[in-house]
DNA sequence: TCTTGCGGTTCATTATTTGAACCTTTATTT
DNA sequence: AAATAAAGGTTCAAATAATGAACCGCAAGA
């Protein structure tokens, strides 16, 4: 892998953490020589994508990403766009409602309403949503031409529960279901006691961009009710789709 | 400079652009080599920084920036603490308010109010706002120590407009004169026609962090008007930084 | 049809990255 | 308070990755 490329796993692997992290752990982490490690942090700092704490030493993501951020979403708006859509289906449903968008290989949250029941699902920004294991990743995945589908599922499905499904041949019925219903529904193959519908947003052009999904406690709900929640985040995204590709033209 | 580092600068020279560019253009901006510069977009790809239209097969800022913003503001919520002062202070004085932020070794506009009136100063997110030249950045350096203020005065300042102050001496007068009144003055020293004040936004410790700025048209001001601005814009700054630090505590 | 300019690629040369070992500082244990 | 451990940070010869002049193929324009 490249130097850049290198750097830039180093930059997720911070991102990903939540907190603060010492040179040796991240090192070790991100697999590279405490050395490395070092002269990568050092660089990223001088660029805004890594800070250090003054006191700990410790590192921790930067402040530049805010500032890229800020001029992305001045010409491609899409959480803005998406965040009232996501809203309205939090408060239907009264679920947590997640937006996720498909960047660097993987699809990822960017947006999170949390349920404004006590009991809620809670969705951690950042982590990547794998595609095997999450609503959100069949929903994408169900919409991808079938050679970029095939291609997907050659790769390694790690599990993430009792109930997660690694049979290619499974998820590729699972995928078939989601075209055909045009929403995804995962049943606690991410995290146990928590189940999940999603639908794509799509571009124009047919290519999915992203997804958005609702994630509900098990215990909460039963197969009606999932069908009605899934109706709902499909029409959610068709409208979310249409507004941020039909403000552009 | 490390491959790290170039590639993080081609990167700034694609955000600062605000539309896509090709590949010969943006080596020569960036100055890389043609084959270099694609190698880089290869590897900012992947990670999502930089994308390419499938179409005109140019290229843009990436959707990984949103994705980490998202994450850092979760814990440093700086912009969404500053905003409603910000938007307050537009309203108050009626021009446009901006934000900056010190990240990556330079002051950087991360949010903007504009002013309600119909003539108004735009200020454009993601360009760098030179420490010299503009009312942000003698407002950051006026609240550093002695020995960084020297330093960064050693640095070649670039003449903007007709009126950019590119003395060090008479630059350091106009920062003694900033600490003592606790906000800037820039008279049209990096836009003709602008007039801005600015407060540092304070650290605990007492170091800049950022800085807030309002910035009106010549037309419309005088220095009756700007001082009552500049203390506006310092108690803004200061509420900022009280509600920022102190919620964290 | 010919030319120009662009995106993209190749491969021998060159310069940078790498990491084991080392030093330094800080926190913990004895 | 001395000893120990563990973390951050640095060095320099060896290894590896980055570099760029020249190249290809394609599309737009003359």
């Amino acid at each position: 892998m490249s130097t850049i490329g290198k750097a830039l796993s180093l930059l997720d692997v911070i991102s990903q953490l939540g907190k603060d992290i010492g040179l040796t752990d991240v090192a070790r982490l991100a697999a590279l020589d405490k050395a490395t490690a070092r002269r990568f942090l050092v660089e990223l700092e001088k660029h805004g994508f890594v800070e250090q704490d003054e006191e700990t030493r410790k590192y921790r993501l930067g402040a530049a990403p805010v500032r890229l951020a800020r001029i992305r979403q001045e010409r491609f708006p899409f959480v803005s766009v998406a965040a009232p859509f996501v809203k309205a289906l939090a408060d239907e449903v009264g679920e947590t409602v997640h937006l996720s968008e498909f960047t660097g290989g993987r699809l990822s949250t960017i947006h999170v309403e949390d349920s404004s029941q006590a009991h809620r699902v809670i969705v951690d920004l950042g982590t990547p949503l794998p595609f095997h294991a999450t609503a959100s990743g069949l929903a994408y995945l169900a919409f991808l031409p079938a050679d970029e589908i095939e291609r997907a599922l050659k790769r390694p499905m790690e599990r993430f529960s009792a109930e997660t499904v690694t049979e290619p041949e499974a998820v590729r019925l699972l995928l078939k279901e989601t075209a055909k219903r045009g929403f995804s529904i995962n049943q606690q193959g991410f995290e146990m006691g928590v189940i999940s519908a999603a639908a794509p947003i799509l571009a124009p052009s047919g290519k999915p961009v992203g997804a958005l999904a609702v994630a509900a406690p098990t215990a909460r709900t039963n197969k009606t009710r999932m069908l009605d929640i899934g109706q709902k985040t499909m029409a959610a995204a068709a409208s979310i789709a249409q507004k941020y590709y039909g403000a552009k033209a």
